[in-house]
DNA sequence: ATGGCTGCTTTGAGCAGA
């Protein structure tokens, strides 16, 4: 089972990546972040044609998450909840939803755009809330969070770390949080294996980041201690940041072996 | 040097992203 995450920036202008990297992938679980999608909009049908259910929350302009569930292997998502029950938030940022006895946990983390500014408060009250929303359901389910989290965990996850020090996705506030989530049981998945160094997600679409490899590593997959033994690899896939028109962010996905 | 791209928006300059 290959579960994986990944920020679009519109799933209207990358709709077309999307299936074609899913057809060339065994891809069982995508969550989807900044669909940019009222849910009037969300190529419901044409992701059903490829195979694929989904479960959605969108809004006009900004934000949006999906999941998507391959129907033949892992069937129909339940218990879609949107949001989080401890957060009144008109953002549209997490969905989450049963998918195959595992709790997915689909999550577009606020960016925070700067230190000590409004959006940046509410960036860490929303990560909070869902520290105080997730943990407890950690130890009693199988379950995986994935999606941007917009931090970078350590220095390794950032292509310049001296420039990065204490700015947004890298600050120390930020930086506990992420460390909170794993002391709440949660794994991150890609440093369970071996990884090539400079390994990032996300490359800024000014200054030839990608091609500088000037990135950051702020896309997660997170799973539980139980759901981490069942893992066979974690990676991230460059290609379709090589692609014409591509989105910013990489896909990040996981390998697991049956329960 | 706070720009540089990209996508969005009651179409067009300003916002947000990271």
């Amino acid at each position: 089972m290959h579960i994986a995450t990944w920020n679009v920036n519109s799933l209207k202008v990358r709709l077309p990546q999307v299936l074609t990297w899913l057809a060339a992938h065994p891809i069982d679980v995508l969550c989807l972040q900044e669909t940019k999608l009222i849910d009037e909009r969300f190529p419901e049908a044409e992701l059903s044609a490829a195979g694929y259910v989904s479960a959605f929350s969108g809004q006009p302009t900004y934000n949006g998450v999906a999941i998507l569930c391959r129907r033949d292997t892992v069937g129909i998502p339940t218990e879609v909840v949107h949001g989080n029950p401890l957060f009144a938030d008109e953002q549209k940022r997490l969905i989450s939803a049963t998918v195959a006895g595992i709790r997915v946990v689909c999550a577009y983390f606020p960016n925070g755009q700067a230190v000590g500014s409004d959006k940046y408060d509410y960036k860490l009250r929303w990560i909070d809330a869902l520290i105080d929303w997730v943990s407890p359901q950690v130890a009693t389910q199988p379950i995986a969070l994935l999606g941007d989290f917009n931090i970078a965990p350590a220095a390794e996850d950032v292509h310049d770390p001296a420039a990065w020090e204490g700015q947004v996705l890298c600050s120390e506030p930020e930086r506990e949080r992420f460390r909170k989530l794993a002391a709440a049981g949660l794994i991150d998945a890609f440093r369970q294996f071996p990884q090539a160094e400079r390994s990032f997600s996300w490359w800024d679409y000014r200054q030839l980041g990608f091609r500088r490899n000037a990135g950051l590593r702020i896309d997660h997959i997170m799973v539980d201690q139980t759901t981490a033994t069942r893992l066979v690899g974690c990676r991230i896939d460059r290609e379709p940041r090589k692609l014409p028109q591509p989105s910013d962010h990489a896909p990040v996905l996981a390998e697991l072996r049956s329960a």
